[in-house]
RNA sequence: GGAGAGUUGGCAGAGUGGUAAUGCACCGGACUCGAAAUCCGGCGAACCGGCUUAUACCGGCGCGCAAGUUCGAAUCUUGUACUCUCCUCCA
């Protein structure tokens, strides 16, 4: 039976465990009633097992006994034939009030770092650091739609037609220039970072799903396949996180970094309205990931360090930016700390989301159950972290932005004109 | 898509109705200056509950998972998941 926040955590401190769901909007009468029903199942549980344990003992003797028509060993046999009817009565409860349990405890969002500013929603994100310069223009900048669609790298009308909205067809240098920004964050994730380059599965079973955080409650964000109920991943944290799901790490194994490029599918359903042009908010985008998993002790440096390794994506591009954390209200359902790499869109006059990088402590290691065995034996679950290393998409959109001239024509960034096979403009 | 086989503790590997052999590994001890070998003993995942400072102790569970038959199931029945092999098909 596995929980999400560790159930010790909440009986040990239920107060404190009220005070900080709360700032995440959590009701603390939910919490009252999972208190209640983890008792309530507790108790239930030791009624089974005490009835268990009879019936194993007179099984025990009768399993001993020569003469099977002993009329002593008949009457145990009709002891535990009522003992199992007992059993049957006692379980049943049980599993009810555990499945009460579970339905409350699977869908409590993970209690935020004590280090988070306190709020409801993202007004409340607090700025850490800032880097560079924003551009300065002699002209008004163009959004980044615009000059891609007027240099015949983005097609979003002809995609609209083949798939409809959200949706855009990459072309020419448009197309190389996507692919030079993934192969340089990978090439500095694995070749400067010490991460593992993975290509994992893109469709994945709920069970996966689940593991990472994103079932039950967030089924309407993403595509499942109706054939098969397996889902299109939205981010490649989902296999990545999940690759070592069900098994016992060694100690000495950790930390352990992966890095992988995928597409991430998201339905952006609630979404409507916001951003309908360019490449901000998109149903399929591609996202190179970062996952770590880490020893408990370790995480929060783990987390500093790779908020750093997104960021110097960031600044190898000359990508104007500012790392924020985020608040209580703000944060994600299985995060316990998450800071957002926004960097700046001239046209916007605005940062913008493009990074996300979080500590799960072992809230999605309780749920996909990957643990690691320490020196002395003993088991204990693992943290994850996941961070996106970046949007490639969003940072398509940036360059085009920020490094647009008067004359329409983009100036490629130093760090990745050897990916454009030493294109210097794109005109 | 069709047919068959398999799924037991870290690994290997027994066990066709009576409550998980054995080997390796591991832990403790003996022997030794020490180690190896040997000998003795122990331990057989993980999880849950009770009691708790506790990885100690007691109990439950536990032979892929679930349900059923039975006083009792790793062993019988049914369903299901996954893996492998062959056939078919396909980038």
């Amino acid at each position: 039976m596995l929980a999400l926040i560790n159930p010790k955590t909440i009986r040990k401190d239920p107060e404190g465990v009220k005070a900080k769901l709360k700032t995440r909007g959590v009701d603390p009468a939910e919490v009252e009633e999972y208190l209640k029903l983890d008792e309530a199942n507790r108790n239930a549980i030791g009624q089974v097992e005490g009835y268990r344990k009879q019936k194993n003992e007179l099984t025990e003797v009768i399993s001993k006994s020569k003469d099977k028509r002993d009329p002593e060993i008949q009457a145990k046999i009709k002891q535990v034939k009522q003992l199992n009817a007992d059993i049957k009565t006692a379980d049943e409860a049980q599993k009810e009030l555990a499945a009460k349990w579970r339905y409350i405890a699977i869908r409590l969002p993970n209690l935020p770092d004590d280090s988070l500013p306190v709020g409801p929603d993202e007004d409340a994100d607090v700025e850490e650091r800032l880097w560079g310069d924003k551009p300065e223009f002699d002209f008004k900048p163009k959004a980044h739609w615009e000059i891609g669609e007027a240099l015949g790298i983005l097609d979003f009308d002809r995609a609209a037609k083949v798939s409809g909205a959200r949706f855009v067809y990459y072309k020419d240098a448009g197309a190389r220039l996507e692919r030079a920004l993934y192969n340089f964050m990978l090439d500095l994730h694995t070749q400067e970072q010490g991460y593992h380059e993975i290509i994992p599965p893109y469709l994945v079973t709920a069970k996966t799903m689940f593991g990472t955080g994103q079932f039950p409650k967030f089924t309407e964000d993403v595509y499942t396949v109706e054939a098969t109920g397996m889902t299109l991943i939205p981010t490649a944290e989902v296999p990545l996180t999940n690759y070592y799901s069900g098994e016992i790490l060694d100690e000495k194994d950790l930390p352990t970094y992966f890095t992988a490029l995928t597409p991430s599918f998201r339905s952006e359903a609630g979404s409507a309205g916001r951003d309908t042009r360019g490449l901000i908010r998109m149903h399929q985008f591609n996202k190179v990931e970062m996952v770590k998993f880490s020893k408990p002790e370790d995480s929060y440096k783990e987390l500093e360090k790779m908020t750093l390794d997104a960021q110097e994506v960031l600044k190898r591009l000359g990508l104007a930016h500012h790392v924020i954390v985020l608040s209580t209200g703000d944060t994600g359902f299985s995060s316990a700390k998450t800071y957002d790499l926004e960097v700046w869109m001239p046209e916007q006059n605005r940062y913008r989301e493009i990074s996300s990088c979080s500590n799960c402590l072992d809230f999605q290691a309780r749920r996909a159950m990957i643990r690691y065995r320490k020196a002395d034996g003993s088991v204990d679950y693992v943290h994850t972290l996941n961070g996106s290393g970046v949007a490639v998409g969003r940072t398509v959109a940036a360059i085009l932005e920020n490094y647009q001239q008067a004359d329409g024509t983009i100036k490629v960034p130093d760090a990745l004109i050897p990916y454009m096979g030493g294109q210097t403009v794109i005109k």
